[in-house]
DNA sequence: ATCGGAACGTA
DNA sequence: CGTACGTTCCGATC
């Protein structure tokens, strides 16, 4: 049975009045300088409601003006209430305008609220059998509700609703629907400036309405009810019959339009365009599209591959046939790999029309060998793959090259929408190709896929099917990269980092296993001592110091030390908070506690690290490439990218990485200060850009400006507070934040920011315009175009809407450092290869890059890195490299 | 066995 | 109430 037709009606100015206080003026506003917070939060809630409820009616009602009938009656009526504010001026006309543009019809009667006009098509609608949802920010609508009917009441700005039924109505005011407005009567309105009985809340009423059913029978029996109440109420009655006239919603208005006018239709896609131009509405625009015209994701059906297992005699005549020159395949590895290297037992190949291929690798002759060997390893046989580093490892493993692959749609996917947590395949065939990672695989050999085993033969179908897809996906990416300026980031710097990547990821860095045992043994050796101090110190043994619930009890209940900051769980044990306590009490539990803490993460640290270690020796990380939503890379299993430096007890642990067998020495070369040379770059600002090629010290010229004085003035506490405040300035930091972390008061704070900016003013006005930029197109752009998408810019929530901020001002700094490195690590692997040099790179933390040095390299390696890392990009300032060399990894900082 | 929170290491 | 990560441990939950 099909479901009943389903009319959503909106209460046009209440809505909007509702988005205006919810999202800040300041932040939507147009080039012309007219606001839009009301117009956007309007139409944020309309699309939702749309896209939720799937409505099959929709109409908008307004008001007119303020003389209505109920002004007429009582001329206080909506009196005292604060007059428009200027910013929402003219609103209600844009709102109308785009509902004209998505010929959604809206209704007004002169005389009349929205609320009436509201209740008059719900009573029509209902009586033809309709389903009614009203969306309104005024509690009048309550009254309609009933099983049909259901208000959607706006709370916390305009993302949440709740759904008034009538079990809800009941619920929350004790009373059924019909009788809300009794209700509201005796209680009052103060919106409306209707005063109730004094003394009467929602709880008395609604006991009142129970016992005497409705407002009626109240009055009837008004000289019963005892009590102080009681009096009120009598001495109150013509005003609560007169709130009750008030409330009540006419439900039979002469209208212009039917319901049959009111029904949904298509829009015009051009006039849709020109109004949310007008308006400046990018982000909103591509919601309202995305949302209606690419329904959501679902399979028509699986992919139609017609697959055959070959021989190697086959091999090379249905690549010939399959993959004439320049026809890309789609290809899908079957193996193991992780920790730089791999194994491959299975490979399928697919056109992306239909046509499919399985190879066994193991059960390949020379011939067949050779065929794949050549195809795979020609640069000009295209080939696309998905998350192709852990595959590259499993061939390279069998002794295969891999070249032309001109996509990987993992990565192509990371750089199309950066902030996902996972790019799985089928998810993106289910996304982008509406279809299902499904076998719709027919054999086209005769018992070509014939194993002779069930299980082998589902496995080459399934990989046939994702080789297939992997080929309909990477058009489709293509497309999409086009689209957003993603073809040149992929094509120049990701794609060809993934080799890079895997060769660091296989040469792995050398370690020295039996000093790296020793070191955990000393570190345990202070864990087990700490610990034994640090129950000396309380007089008890069963704490478990690793367990911060458990530390809390003996903090705040045992010692009835002073209370931490508040997190969920109750009171913060972190370090930063326990260092303060111990000097506030100078508890002996708190400094062997502290010290367990330190040694304790060492020791883990080591353990991680010695579990690391590979039989050659050395530990082989895996570098992740569609993580970072800024574009970093990360590490991980194990990750090398924070390895302790900042102490000298975790620097012990740097010096455990070290020269392997048939090198000379471990080089380490850093940017110094990428991130504040891309914001002086980016922001063009003289003053930044004079300290940079001044060559001096930069804190210290930038203390020196904002203080005042000569740069040899410049004291160790005053280059210490700008550092910190340079350093913070690409996060988004606040006056509050700093004044925490300079422990200086937030007035000082804010004193010294002003005095950066009035130094560095170029500074700031672009972290603002960042900001600007991201809220109008939607996303933030690094120098080489990499995107990230942040849509809670424009939240009502101000949480999230301050966190997006921070993120929009941090990711092009961030992202814009992430993609200098990259392309300096193409580039000195580039440049190594080119002077035949055997020196090769091992690993890369965010900004610094470390190297093995073959036997009489260094000076040329050193000079190479220089100038590759130096040219990766020309700035307006010069990109400084910094290098170091030694044995260790410790050695080799400088 | 799996998950979220707290804590902490790096840039 | 400063961004971006990964790992470990605990303790609740299944």
């Amino acid at each position: 049975m099909p479901d009943a037709p389903r009319l959503l009606l909106l209460d046009g100015h209440s809505l909007a009045y509702r988005a205006f206080y919810a999202l800040p003026a300041e932040n939507f506003s147009t080039k012309t300088g007219q606001h839009t917070n009301a117009v956007y939060g309007f139409t944020s809630m309309l699309i939702n409601m749309l896209r939720d409820e799937d409505p099959t009616h929709v109409a908008v009602a307004f008001d007119v003006s303020r003389q209505t009938f109920r002004s007429a009656e009582y001329a206080e009526y909506k009196a005292g209430r604060a007059s428009t504010p200027s910013e929402f001026e003219g609103q209600i006309s844009l709102v109308q305008e785009i509902l004209d543009a998505l010929r959604i019809p809206f209704v007004q009667v002169e005389g009349f609220e929205a609320d009436d006009v509201i209740a008059t098509l719900t009573t029509l609608a209902t009586a033809e059998g309709m389903d009614v949802l009203i969306c309104s920010g005024d509690r009048d609508t309550f009254q309609l509700v009933t099983d049909r009917v259901t208000v959607l009441y706006p709370v916390r700005g305009v993302s949440e609703v709740w759904r008034m039924t009538p079990r809800a109505v009941e619920d929350k005011y004790g009373v059924p629907p019909e009788r809300y407005s009794d209700l509201a009567a005796l209680v009052g309105e103060s919106s409306d400036n209707l005063a109730g009985v004094p003394g009467v809340g929602p709880k008395t009423a609604a006991k009142w309405i129970g016992h005497y059913a409705g407002l009626d029978g109240i009055v009837a029996h008004v000289g019963e009810i005892g009590g102080k109440a009681g009096q009120a109420l009598r001495d109150h009655l013509d005003a609560v019959l007169r709130n009750r006239r008030l409330n009540q919603l006419v439900r039979d208005l002469p209208l212009s339009v039917t319901l049959a006018d009111l029904e949904r239709r298509s829009w015009d896609r051009e006039e849709v365009h020109g109004v949310f131009d007008a308006l400046e509405f990018r982000v909103l625009r591509e919601r309202l599209f995305a949302t209606f015209e690419a329904p959501e994701p679902e399979a028509e059906s699986g992919f139609e591959v017609s697959g055959q297992a070959l021989t190697s005699a086959q091999v090379a005549e249905w690549l010939a046939t399959h993959a004439p020159a320049g026809r890309r395949l789609g290809m899908h590895v079957i193996g193991r790999w992780g920790r730089g290297t791999g194994d491959a037992r299975g490979l399928a190949l697919g056109t992306g029309g239909g046509a499919a291929a399985y190879l066994e690798l193991a059960g390949l002759d020379e011939r067949g060998d050779a065929a794949l060997a050549a195809w795979l390893a020609d640069p000009t046989r295209p080939k696309a793959i998905h998350d192709g580093k852990g595959p590259l490892h499993a061939l390279h493993a069998r002794g295969w090259q891999l070249a032309g692959v001109t996509n990987d749609t993992a990565l192509a996917a990371y750089l199309v929408k950066p902030d996902q947590r996972d790019y799985d395949l089928g998810d993106l065939a289910l996304r982008l190709l509406r279809r299902e990672l499904r076998s719709d695989v027919t054999d086209s050999g005769q018992g070509m896929l014939d194993f002779g085993d069930g299980s082998a033969e589902s496995e080459a179908s399934e990989a046939m099917v994702t080789a297939t897809a992997v080929a309909d996906l990477a058009d489709a990416l293509d497309a999409e990269l086009e689209r957003t300026g993603g073809t040149e980031l992929l094509r120049d710097v990701e794609l060809p980092l993934v080799g890079v990547l895997a060769r660091m990821e296989q040469a792995g860095i050398a370690v020295d296993l039996e000093a790296l045992e020793a070191l955990e043994g000393d570190f345990a050796a202070k864990v087990a001592q700490a610990q034994e101090d640090a129950w000396k110190a309380i007089d008890r043994r069963d704490v478990n110091l690793g367990s911060p619930k458990q530390l809390q009890e003996v903090l705040f209940d045992q010692l009835g030390l002073p209370k931490t900051k508040r997190i969920k769980t109750g009171y913060t044990t972190d370090a930063e908070s326990l260092q303060e306590l111990f000097v506030q009490t100078e508890h002996r539990f708190l400094e062997a506690l502290l010290r367990h803490r330190d040694a304790a993460k060492l020791r883990v640290t080591v353990e991680g690290l010695i579990k690391a270690v590979d039989e050659d020796g050395r530990i082989h990380t895996t570098y992740l490439q569609t993580v970072a939503a800024t574009g970093r890379l990360s590490s991980t299993d194990p990750n090398l990218q924070n390895v302790p430096i900042r102490t000298d007890e975790g620097r012990r642990i740097r010096e455990m990485f070290v020269v392997g067998s048939g090198f000379e020495s471990l080089m380490s070369a850093d940017y110094s200060q990428i991130e504040m040379r891309v914001m002086a770059h980016l922001s063009g600002d003289d003053g930044l850009i004079e300290a940079f090629r001044s060559g001096e010290d930069l804190h210290s010229f930038v203390a020196g400006r904002v203080f005042g004085v000569e740069p040899d003035e410049v004291t160790v506490a005053m280059r210490s507070k700008i550092k910190a405040m340079s350093y913070g300035l690409a996060y988004g930091l606040s006056a509050f934040g700093l004044s925490r972390q300079l422990g200086i008061s937030t007035g000082e704070a804010r004193t010294l920011m002003d005095e950066y900016f009035l130094r560095f003013g170029e500074v700031r006005d672009y972290l603002h315009r960042l900001v600007a930029e991201a809220r109008a197109t939607g996303y933030t752009a690094t120098m080489l175009g990499r995107r990230r998408y942040l849509p809670d810019l424009l939240s009502d929530n101000r949480q999230r809407r301050e966190m997006a901020e921070r993120m929009a001002l941090n990711a092009p700094i961030q992202g814009s450092a992430a993609d200098i490195m990259k392309v300096a690590m193409l580039r000195v692997d580039t440049a190594l290869a080119r002077e035949g040099l055997a020196s090769r790179m091992l690993l890369q933390v965010h900004d610094e890059l470390v190297l093995e040095i073959a036997p009489g390299e260094r000076a040329d390696v050193e000079e190479l890195v220089r100038r590759e890392m130096g040219a990766a990009v020309t700035l307006d300032v010069p990109l400084d490299v910094s290098v170091g060399v030694g044995r260790s990894w410790h050695d080799a900082a400088h």
